[in-house]
DNA sequence: GGGGGAAGGATTC
DNA sequence: TCACGGAATCCTTCCCCC
């Protein structure tokens, strides 16, 4: 506040109350005095180097709106039908997704623990109920309870300042209390969100789960099975598919280094199929009729199962509350799960009429995806506040926005969503994409001091990387100075790299990639008579070679069948074509497989794309239930594995189409051996995704 | 003008 | 502890080069 020129003072305020308040909409704070709140908090930390960086941010998005606006200005009637035709293009695609899923009754639902850690922690501590509680400790606060937050205190708030909240409530009409610090306890939350997951599980086999206190369930099938059987008990029957066919071959393994063993296999497994080809292989629900949502009784049944669900959970974890939301896709329902929260459930109906009288007078901010930046754009820059105004004015959005990002706003103001999940469109290879860790630590200069920081990270990230078997191509330096200024530097492996390896993986190779870049930045900062202070350094590792997990000696892993026989390589075997498809389609059950018309290849890519999907779906579901720790991790690795072996889409990386289709065979590949051991699941997966896909 | 890489911004929990 | 995290991923912008 010292030292801030008068003329800026009305500018600042109103920047610091949107930097501050930016959870003004979070549950818990009704009736707060926000405004003497975000005094507070402004006057403990408006000097500090943490805010004067944020406000230079905020003067970026200043520049933004801006240059939005200036565009604007010329945005006419003829740019504005251009817009408008490009959008009705898109929109009736959208639209027609949004009818298919509808037809089949799409249901998804989001659950999420109200203040999870706080709830935990209130529960075994009960004495502590009616006090402010954080979970976290002075530093940051990672969830404070419905009480605390009488006081302003919310997640991610520095932990003195929720303190100082606390003891100054006279001065916005609340008591004088003491915020109760309580150190996070992960082993116990992990322990609470498994006995949830495990009745979740129930209800949809195949939920994601993003982290401990939320899960996504698709219900679709559940509550055809619950609307048909009456019972939870005989629900699950339906819902539970066959166990696995007994298979001649022990072990189930493919053998990954022996290109016409994975052909002979396949070609084998048709054959011995054929006999076996009349069990059902999908779940019995995939046969009763899709649940007709414009009917209220059917809204009744999804609401009254979400109830059953959270009051069991609430039961079952010693009264944990949990919130829910049911909606027509995923970005809705998680939307919904926040409409009633704490301890309540709202539903978002289907169809196009109802899903934008929901969004019409709903803040962007509450759909997940649009942060305090985009909010300001929208509304700075359009004045958009809720979804129904974003709706009007998407041609100015597509004047605006990058393709990418207009077509998320799009998505966003018609309340459509992947069809399959929030997840449905990454997995683009399975495996992680980075790596690494960073410190805060008290401000440090000079460069020996600070080669000691980057050594110290370099070694915790080797570590990671060698008990996963990862080895890196990119190595990438964070630095954040004790302005709070954040940059990076990065630099690859390969040769002419100053470690001459083609990939890293030790620590001493990662410091020798990056303490140059580290000298660079201190020699630079010398120069400018401005040493080099930081209060972060981060290292990050990329572009992993193809991952080979250690095992002990002997032991055979899903990983054996993933990891290609030998490095990639033009000449080992030509790109994509009939070969990978043919083996893909010999791993279909045979009664698809021989369905008419099967063996056109655009017949066999589509059987192809639902045998991946199917098998990362399947096994990734299997993986969430109860059960041995490494068996669920092996299904976790076939999932991965499976999602792997995707085709190429539009959208792949970054590298040429040939290095994508190459990368597709290689991976569909290693699947075809890895299918074997999970060849129960797939099939079954397979037969619910041909018969249950809409359209 | 586009592919592709580097830097760094934004978002999420 | 007079003080604002960590990890991962995706997106945008800028620039070089063909």
């Amino acid at each position: 506040m010292a030292e801030r020129p008068p003329n800026d003072a009305s500018r600042i305020a109103s920047v610091a109350t949107s930097l501050f308040a930016h959870a003004a909409a979070k549950g818990g704070q009704e009736g707060l005095d926000r405004e003497k709140v975000n005094n507070i908090i402004f006057e403990l930390s408006g000097s500090s180097s943490y805010t004067k960086e944020k406000l230079e941010h905020r003067g970026d998005a200043e520049k933004w709106v801006a240059a939005a606006r200036r565009k604007l200005e010329t945005f006419d009637g003829t740019k504005r039908s251009v817009a408008a035709h490009h959008l009705k293009k898109r929109e009736a695609a959208l639209e027609a997704t949004r009818r298919a899923m509808d037809a089949a009754g799409t249901v998804c639902c989001v659950v999420d623990f109200d203040m999870f850690y706080a709830a935990v922690e209130l529960r075994d501590r009960p004495e502590l109920k009616d006090k402010p509680v954080a979970v976290g400790g002075p530093g940051m606060i990672t969830t404070a309870n419905y009480v605390a937050r009488k006081w302003g205190v919310r997640s991610a708030m520095p932990g003195f300042i929720g303190q100082e909240l606390c003891r100054r409530g006279p001065e916005f009409g609340m008591p004088r209390a003491e915020l109760v610090f309580v150190r996070p306890d992960f082993e116990k939350y992990t322990a609470v969100s498994k006995v949830a997951r495990a009745i979740f599980a129930e209800y949809d086999p195949h939920l994601a789960c993003y982290s401990l206190d939320e899960a996504y369930l698709d219900l679709t099938l559940y509550l055809r099975a619950r609307a048909a059987a009456g019972s939870h008990g005989e629900a699950t029957k339906l819902l539970a598919t066959p166990r696995p066919r007994k298979r001649k071959r022990g072990a189930g393994f493919g053998e990954p280094d022996d290109d016409d063993d994975d052909e002979a296999e396949a070609d084998g497994v048709g054959d011995d199929e054929a006999p076996d080809g009349d069990d059902e292989a999908a779940a019995p629900a995939v046969a009763l009729p899709p649940l007709d949502l414009r009917d209220d009784a059917a809204g009744r049944l999804a609401d009254a199962v979400l109830a059953e669900i959270r009051a069991r959970v609430r039961a079952a974890t010693g009264g944990l509350t949990l919130s829910g939301g049911l909606g027509p896709n995923f970005r809705l329902a998680k939307v919904a799960a926040d409409v009633r929260k704490p301890d309540g459930q709202h539903r978002v109906a289907c169809g196009r009429p109802g899903v934008l009288a929901f969004l019409r007078t709903l803040p962007c901010r509450k759909v997940g995806g649009v942060g305090r930046v985009l909010e300001q754009k929208l509304e700075d820059g359009l004045g958009v506040r809720t979804c129904g105004e974003l709706l009007d004015r998407l041609p100015e959005v597509h004047a605006l926005f990058a393709p990418k990002g207009r077509d998320f706003l799009q998505d966003v103001a018609l309340g459509v969503g992947a069809a399959g999940g929030p997840e449905d469109d990454d997995d683009e290879d399975g495996l992680p994409k980075g790596l690494g860790n960073e410190r805060t630590f008290r401000p440090v200069s000079g460069l020996g001091p600070l080669l000691a920081k980057l050594e110290a990270i370099a070694a915790i990230v080797a570590a990671r990387l060698e008990t996963r078997g990862m080895r890196a191509a990119r190595a990438t330096l964070k630095l954040k100075t004790s302005a709070f200024h954040v940059t990076t530097r990065d630099a690859r492996a390969p040769e002419g790299g100053p470690t001459r390896e083609r990939y890293v993986q030790s620590a001493a190779s990662l410091v020798a990639l990056l303490a140059p870049l580290l000298r660079d930045e201190v020699a630079k900062a010398d120069e400018r008579g401005a040493p080099l202070e930081l209060r972060l350094m981060g290292v990050r590792t990329s572009d992993f070679e193809v991952k080979v997990a250690p095992r002990a000696p002997g032991q055979r892993n899903l990983e054996d069948a993933f990891a290609p026989a030998r490095p990639p390589s033009p000449k080992y075997r030509p790109p994509g074509g009939a070969d990978v498809d043919a083996a893909v389609l010999a791993e279909l059950p045979p009664d698809i497989a021989g369905q008419p018309g099967a063996d056109g290849p655009r017949r066999r890519r589509v059987a192809a794309v639902a045998a991946t999907a199917g098998a990362a779906g399947e096994a990734r579901g299997r993986a969430a239930e109860p059960g041995d720790a490494v068996h669920r991790g092996l299904l976790l690795q076939a999932a991965r594995a499976a999602a792997a072996a995707r085709p190429p889409g539009p959208a792949a990386g970054r590298r040429g189409r040939r290095g994508r289709v190459s990368r597709w065979a290689s991976a569909a590949r290693a699947r075809v051996a890895a299918l074997a051991a999970c060849r129960g699941d797939v099939e079954r997966a397979v037969a619910r995704l041909l018969g249950d896909a809409p359209g």
